[in-house]
DNA sequence: TGACAATACGTAGGATTCCTATACAAATAA
DNA sequence: TTATTTGTATAGGAATCCTACGTATTGTCA
C-alpha cells in the first residue's frame, strides 16, 4: 500500500469548492424562484432583505453592500422592484440626500411566495442531523465573522456581535446562552444571523463575548 | 425570565442565509480575483474548472452544467476566453458534433495567479482549528451529495461517489478509508470534492459505501 | 461664515452575462 | 430512409454590473 500522492488540494481549498457548488445550486434555486413571481435572482434577493429589515427602509447603499454589489448596479434593480411596485422609496427626514428604500405589502407577499417554493438546497440541510445543523451553524458564524472583520462583508446582524449577547450565563447545555433584549435563555441551534433586534455591540465588548462564547467549543 | 419569542427562523432557513453571506463574499472576491487577470467571474470559474480536469477537454454542455448556467451562456464565455488564447477548442474525434474545450498554458497561468491572490474566505476558513474545518467538509459533502441526487447540480467527482472509495477499512482514526485507485489510506480531511481521477461508481455499490462512510458520525 | 471635501444618489455609456427560441449538423433509432 | 435526439451555435433582447461623472446635501475647518 502506497502513501496517498501530496497533489491533494489544500483542506480549505476543497472546503471552498464545496461552498461553491452549494452556492451554485442556490443561485440556480434562485432563478426559478424569482422567476414563479415574475422576478430576477437580484431583484429577490434585495426584497428580501429588504422584508427582513421592516417598514424602517435602507439606503442604498446599505442594501449594495449588502449584496455585493456596487451602488449604481442597486440603483438599477431598486427602480426595477419600484416599477413594479414591491417597494417604495421615501426621502430620509435627517438627511435630504439619503432614501428609505423598504417593502411594500405587494412585495411582502411576493417574498412569501417565493419562500414556499420548493428547495433542494433546504431540503439537502434538512437531511442533516440536528446536530449536524447546529455545528454547521456556528462554523458559518466564525466564517462569516471573519469575513466581517476583514471588511470583506459588512456587519452582520448577528447575536454574536450584538450587545444583549450573554454568551454561557447558564448552567443548561441545551440553553447556555441569553439574549438580554428579550430576557430569554436559547441555545446555539437559536443563533441568528439576521436579527431584526440587532444592536451593534461596543468593540471591545464584542471581542469578550466572542471569546467566552467560543470556550466552550474548545 | 420569559421565553424566547418563536419568531426566530427556522435552523434551515438560518443555515441558508448564512451560506449566502459566504457565498456573497466569495463572489466579491471573484470580482477583483478574475479583474487582476483581466477576465470576470465567469470566465475564471470556467477557466479553474478546465485546469482541474486537465488536458482532456470538457464539453460546452458539461461546462454549462457544472456552473449552472445555460448553454448558450457557456458558449459566449468559452468564446471570450478563447478570443483571449486561454482555452482551445477541439473537435471530439469520437462525435463530430461536440468540442473538446481545454485550457491552454496561458490559461492555466492565468488561473495560478488567480490563486495567488489574497482570499478573505480562505482566511476566514484557515482561521477554524482543523477539526472543525474537517467537520465542516463533511457537512458540505453531505449536503452536494443530496443536491446530486435531487438533479440540481450535476454529479460530483467526490470521493464518496467514487468507485475506488473503500470507507472505514482501517484501524488508523486518523486515516480509516482507503483509495483503491492509488492504493492509500486516507482520513476525512483528505476526502477529495472534485478528483481528477475519479471514476464513478455503481449505483448500489454507492449507496452501500455512503452507508458505511456516514455510520461514523453516528 | 465660507471654501472645500465627503457623502448619497442618479445618470451615462458600454461590456457582458444570461435567458429563450431557433437553426444546423451529426448521431441514433425506427 | 426518415424521424428523433443530441451537441453547439446563433439571434434577439432584457437585465446585471461595471466605471465614470454629475448633482445635491452635509460636514469640516480655517
Amino acid at each position: 500500500m502506497s502513501k496517498l500522492p501530496d497533489d491533494t488540494p489544500p483542506l480549505i481549498d476543497r472546503i471552498g469548492v464545496g461552498l461553491s457548488r452549494v452556492a451554485t445550486a442556490m443561485r440556480t434555486e434562485a432563478w426559478t424562484a424569482a422567476d414563479a413571481i415574475g422576478l430576477n435572482p437580484t431583484q429577490l434577493q434585495i426584497l428580501t432583505f429588504l422584508v427582513a429589515r421592516g417598514r424602517a427602509g435602507m439606503r442604498v447603499k446599505q442594501i449594495a453592500a449588502y449584496l455585493g454589489v456596487s451602488q449604481p448596479t442597486t440603483t438599477d434593480s431598486v427602480n426595477a422592484l419600484l416599477r413594479k411596485g414591491l417597494v417604495d422609496k421615501q426621502s430620509d427626514p435627517t438627511d435630504a440626500r439619503a432614501l428609505a428604500v423598504a417593502a411594500t405589502p405587494a412585495g411582502e407577499s411576493a417574498v412569501r411566495r417565493a419562500g414556499e417554493l420548493a428547495s433542494a438546497t433546504e431540503d439537502a440541510i434538512a437531511a442533516l442531523s440536528k446536530l449536524e445543523q447546529q455545528d454547521l451553524l456556528v462554523h458559518l458564524l466564525k466564517i462569516i465573522r471573519r469575513l466581517q472583520m476583514a471588511g470583506a462583508i459588512p456587519e452582520q446582524r448577528m447575536c454574536v456581535n450584538c450587545r444583549y449577547f450573554r454568551p454561557h450565563v447558564h448552567d443548561d447545555p441545551s440553553a447556555p446562552h441569553h439574549c438580554a433584549f428579550v430576557d430569554a435563555a436559547f441555545g446555539p441551534a437559536e443563533l441568528r444571523v439576521d436579527c431584526g433586534e440587532y444592536e451593534s455591540g461596543e468593540e471591545g465588548a464584542r471581542e469578550t463575548a466572542w471569546r467566552v462564547f467560543t470556550r466552550e467549543a474548545g
